[in-house]
DNA sequence: TGTACATCAGTGAACGCGCGTTCACTGATGTAC
DNA sequence: TGTACATCAGTGAACGCGCGTTCACTGATGTAC
């Protein structure tokens, strides 16, 4: 860790990133510029391209980095009901990763790295869901769309009246209190 | 219905909301500009600023909009699960609307207009949850969470590879009997 | 230990572009008398 | 019916700005011998 900056910054990668993630959590990943996160990092507006070629790029780095992040605390999941709050959890500590690994349109659609990673989140929300209920792919969709819903709503602030002080995350364990009863094991099945 | 383009447009204001709609379903809020949507209607790039002031009094217009649209049709929701259907077709009829309306950094937040239209959206909301279960707030939310998020991932394409051709109204309806129960009156309270 | 060379990361000037905003204007419409 | 005037909607030229991209370059690092 030098402590002059020398020619050669030693993480720009990093440091872009960590830029870009500021702003996309302060101003929402419009606000993003790579002559701005050229600017923050310190270096020239054009050394960012040589690591992210450019705005998709970054984004894409993003979001493969994001699943990464959600499928590893996913796994250590102990119940669907843990399942649900662990993804809430993800997407409060990291709500600039969060926003962005769920919109395709700002992302390169062929990457095979964020296509890996993806499918690596899918799958282990799939599987956790298997065997409750009789019909899977609903119950899937049922609970994602609970968890990605209230993560959604309290990112964009929309909850804010509603909480009213409360932790998110407890008061989701509420929620899936809703859809799976109210306490004990998450299922029967 | 001038079938001449005379000096005068006629209705520009509703001709750049309509441009407006178009770009954000196609391409999301972050491609608008209203240099853009003056040359979609056809007059000189000044011309919106008459209408909208600027980009945020244009969305915030939308938003607006958008608000009274879904309190009319959630006004003839005939029970809660029904509310839910509507809710999520609101959402799939009027994706560019449905996209602004929970973006509060997008729009003016003190507009008045916009402020009555939201709370009418939220308290008919709020009052069709309410008698149902001993937490009307937790219910509320849990509801709320699950059509807002089914919405979101189905207007995002990430319920592609999920929804496999089934009509996303129809599998909602699945959807909220895991959370209300399979068939019959969504509750007895 | 020294030297030559290749490679890589970052520089900085230059470019063309679309944007929002301003402003003096002009055409169209409505109203008072 | 005619005329004068006010108001409003839209025009079009001009401006300054930040952006992405290109490109010849330079400093730093690693490796071969």
């Amino acid at each position: 860790m030098p402590t002059e900056r020398s020619y050669h910054h030693g993480d720009l990668r990093r440091a872009v990133l960590t830029a870009a993630l500021d702003v996309i959590a302060a101003e929402g990943p419009a606000a993003l510029s790579l002559r701005d996160l050229a600017r923050r990092a310190g270096v020239s507006h054009a050394a960012p391209a040589h690591h992210f070629k450019d705005r998709a790029g970054l984004l894409t780095a993003i979001a493969t980095e994001g699943h990464s992040l959600l499928a590893a605390t996913l796994d250590e999941a102990e119940d669907l009901r843990d399942l649900g709050v662990r993804y809430v959890h993800f997407a409060a500590a990291h709500p600039a990763h969060f926003q962005i690994m769920f919109r395709p349109e700002l992302l390169r659609p062929d990457d095979s790295e964020l296509l890996v990673a993806r499918e690596r989140t899918r799958s282990m929300l799939r599987t956790a869901v298997e065997g409750h209920g009789d019909d899977p792919v609903i119950n899937f969709m049922a609970a994602w769309s609970m968890a990605h819903g209230f993560a959604t709503l309290l990112l964009s602030r929309n909850l804010d009246g509603l909480l009213d002080g409360r932790d998110p995350e407890e008061t989701f364990e509420a929620l899936a209190g809703v859809m799976f009863g109210p306490v004990g094991p998450a299922s029967t099945g």
